[in-house]
DNA sequence: CCCCAGTCCTGCGGGC
DNA sequence: TGCCCGCAGGACTGGG
């Protein structure tokens, strides 16, 4: 499930097509399914032909193609969503298929096997309405230490739920909020008000620690496979995740506690009682 | 403000 | 062996 490290790999993945031009985007089958691809093919087409790529950015859990003339087009991967430069794995599925020229690849994919993430271009105005200030955090590898206590402290949501909520911090989802509690170790459920000093100093120190790493290892690919770099490659943090999907096996950090599981917030949670602390 | 359930979607694995 | 159902969860919506 593409979170930030993934979807920072597939940016990375991808920056070869910087200096090419846009040639065309065609999409199979994906006219059945509208909140997929917006605005209208047609005039996705026209804003984007000929136009340069200037630059790829990453926006949360979005990769964004900033064009020329500053309109970007934003992929937003959500569960299962692939950025390609490699050919998708089947030809099932929904597809948006972009063709360049330059000295870069000549192809951009989107696939998509559960069809739940999104293509949208939008004009630099309408990029600027749609992600005004509020409607996202700033990044999770962009903030200190102080903006972070500011951005959560007011909360007395449980830790965990409150990593999730972009409009504080962009970038963290389920299995990263499980990692980087863990690093840190405080207990998911413990409410942010509630933090001490030195709780959210090793909150911060985690979660650079666990992404940055994450991005090292260019994500996390899980068993079902959902996940790929740009060239179809499995990602290789799954092997260093502590508690992700680890219920009943032995903590790797202290050796005593067993990996449980609990819902909040109808998400999984993963955490070692031992070595997480108290509520 | 907060919380919760439901929605989208497909593939997989557990249970019977 | 085959079939059904629950689960996976990012972002959003509607109700309380």
């Amino acid at each position: 499930m593409p979170e930030l490290p993934e979807v920072e790999t597939m940016r990375r993945g991808i920056l070869p097509l910087v200096g090419s031009r846009v040639v065309d985007v065609r999409l199979t089958p994906c006219e059945r399914r509208p909140i997929l691809f917006t605005p209208d093919l047609a005039t996705f087409r026209k804003q984007i032909q000929e136009k340069e790529i200037a630059q790829i950015d990453r926006l949360g859990k979005r990769v964004v193609v900033v064009l020329e003339d500053e309109g970007r087009i934003l992929f937003e991967p959500r569960m299962t969503g692939l950025v390609l430069l490699a050919d998708p794995p089947t030809q099932d599925h929904l597809r948006v298929h972009f063709s360049l020229h330059g000295t870069g690849p000549a192809d951009l994919w989107y696939w998509d096997r559960r069809g739940l993430g999104s293509v949208r271009y939008y004009s630099d105005a309408d990029y600027a309405a749609e992600f005004a200030q509020g409607k996202l955090g700033p990044d999770a590898l962009d903030v200190d230490l102080a903006e972070l206590r500011l951005r959560f402290a007011t909360s007395r949501q449980p830790i965990k739920v409150a990593l999730l909520d972009q409009k504080r911090l962009a970038g963290i989802g389920n299995l990263y909020a499980a990692e980087i509690l863990h690093r840190a170790k405080i207990h998911p459920e413990r409410t942010t008000d509630r933090l001490t000093a030195p709780q959210w100093k090793r909150l911060f120190d985690a979660m650079q620690e666990v992404l940055l790493l994450a991005i090292q290892y260019e994500g996390s690919t899980l068993g079902d496979g959902t996940y790929r770099n740009a060239l179809n490659q499995d990602g290789g943090y799954q092997n260093q995740h502590r508690v992700y999907a680890r219920a009943g096996s032995v903590c790797a950090s202290c050796g005593k506690g067993t990996i449980v599981r609990i819902v909040q917030a109808q998400r999984a949670t993963f955490f070692c009682p031992k070595c997480q602390g108290r509520k």
